[in-house]
DNA sequence: ATGAAAGCGCTAACAC
DNA sequence: GTGTTAGCGCTTTCAT
């Protein structure tokens, strides 16, 4: 099973094997009947170029890489794994782009326990990589982000050096709260964040903030419930706010998707009618909430863009690695269904 | 921006190159005290080892890849992105198995109109692929399975001496098939299958020629109709098959989701009422199906597992090159959902 | 436990 | 158009 290799080839073909890096490489520059000489024996011997030599004298990959968390399958699947995660739409549109480059693409999630480097076993591999935000530690980015070029996905623009591209999350739980107040007439609002420390949760609320404001509601300095962004403490929430003396809130909006979903759940088993009785609103726009009874109303994340824009912004700053660092912003769209009042 | 290699770690932390190395492979045969000074050092370079530099030393990658084809996307969106295509789920299950086992995972689609060799892209920078079914063609994974693990996923057992894991297509439309006969008392049955040369399409039609003749119904030796696996071909079938004289079928059989869903669109329009009129069946269990009124019966894919057991097989292979090429036939389940007459 | 030295298979000047 | 010659950054014996 030994491999052959460029030397193996050139003997036979009768050639040096300069050649026959150029007849894989640029095949124009060799003569037809030379380079056809060199093919024939490649294909008898069976002969494949070996990437990592190639990596290793050219000093590139022609690969770019994706770090993304170790996503928990558990609570994707509904009854089955038809459930498209947020990173497949990512991975896609990554591959995608890529292919258009002429790049492959290496992926590879932190694993769960794992004492390893994810970086480190990517960066090593690749031109140039793309990171969803907090999978990997700022400061071993900040390391390796000095040789390669990284950009990093969603979140917060943690470090200013970096390509980073965000989803305008601010800008969409504004949007959708204005449409809950003004084209539903809700006022009476209660708002879920995500842990202190995520900034998306964070954005989003804020978003809720100068909604309010907008309106001249008053305006909440935190947010009513947290939850870890799961459905059961999208459950827990529910119960709580439920729970609070006083009326109920005319309208719950939650931070993610999932949390709005586990809400459903307790809502419909307190006999509480959604949108009747109380509107729902979640985040990320994942599939699920289009199977809920009644479908979620959401803020659709462009996933799928993401995953391209990273490899355009990559394939950019490997063209020239000087371009001063970039920051994309990219648009939300509101996803209107049936938990926050509109028809069907 | 030029990385730093073992010789700069080791100069400055006053060791040999080979330390160095060992540090970042086997920790545990350097003195503690060297390998911290090692590892400060590399930290306060960035140092990251060249994946190409060790895959040349070492004659292997970590890595694991997939080639899949030029998939289409649009017509996977419906409205949007929402929709897990076949390769996703195929592609999450490798990386999944993969990871557990150590690899990171390639990724590669053959370029619509690309000239280059994609096998040899992918073979060489990992240490063992799986390829989907007439991605590439025989002749180069003949060539290139000399020299690497290579998995063939779904279609027929085109090799005999590569490893291969196929879905029970035949069976799997058999039951289908019987499904429609038995319970549902359906007798004047259509099926509408692929190209002729797509062995998927050949084997489902083999499987509902299979139930036609467990149930004493006469035995068809073609499909009533064909079509490209798309919802613009499912229509046409579907026009067609209306079209003939004499009885509609009560029931049509799609050799794949797409066409089935294609064809509820054409019945709608036409006035006819699925079930009641006309039953409808797919095959994939693609999630559209279960999102379009009615949702469609189908027989659902294993895509997850088909990924991991893809890795299984290529983790063994490398494992052990000697053992007997393996071909894994996964089981499918029959989904019965509205359109075929079941409840909702 | 550590070092020295020989490649791994290829690309990239540069000569011819 | 083709050949020569250095490396690329690491792993791997084999010494010490």
């Amino acid at each position: 099973m030994s491999a052959p290799t460029v030397y193996d080839v050139a003997e036979q073909a009768d050639v040096s094997i300069a050649t026959v890096s150029r007849v894989f490489r640029k095949p124009d520059a060799v003569r037809e009947a030379t380079r056809e000489r060199v093919m024939a024996v490649a294909r008898k011997l069976g002969y494949v170029p070996s990437g990592s030599a190639r990596g290793l004298a050219s000093r590139s990959t022609g690969v770019l890489g994706l770090c993304f968390p170790d996503y928990d399958d558990s609570t994707a699947g509904v009854d089955d794994g038809e459930i498209t995660l947020y990173s497949d739409e990512i991975i896609r549109g990554m591959e995608r782009a890529a292919r258009r480059h002429g790049y492959a693409l290496l992926i590879a999630a932190s694993l769960a326990g794992g004492t390893e480097s994810l970086v480190a076993k990517v960066a090593g591999r690749v031109d140039g990589f793309a990171v969803l935000a907090r999978t990997v530690p700022t400061e071993e980015l900040e390391i390796v982000s000095r040789r390669l070029p990284v950009v990093m996905l969603a979140g917060p623009r943690e470090m200013d050096h970096l390509d980073h591209i965000e989803v305008a999350n601010t800008d969409g739980q504004r949007q959708l709260t204005r449409h809950l107040i003004e084209d539903h007439g809700r006022t009476r609002l209660a708002f879920v964040g995500g842990a202190e420390d995520s900034p998306d949760a964070q954005a989003r609320f804020h978003g809720f903030q100068l909604a309010c404001q907008d309106a001249g509601l008053p305006v909440p300095d935190a947010p009513d419930a947290r939850g870890d962004l799961t459905q059961a403490d999208g459950r827990a929430a529910t119960e709580a706010l439920l729970a609070r003396p006083g009326p109920a809130p005319e309208a719950i909006l939650f931070a993610n998707d999932q949390m709005a979903v586990g809400a459903l759940r307790v809502l419909e088993h307190r006999g509480l009618r959604v949108p009747d009785d109380i509107a729902v609103t979640g985040f990320d726009g994942i599939p699920l909430t289009r199977l809920t009874r009644p479908p979620v109303t959401t803020v659709r994340q462009p996933a799928g863009r993401l995953g391209e824009n990273a490899v355009d912004l990559l394939v950019q700053r490997l063209a020239d690695p000087t371009r001063a660092p970039e920051s994309v912003m990219l648009p939300v769209t509101v996803v209107r269904r049936e938990s926050c009042g509109c028809g069907d």
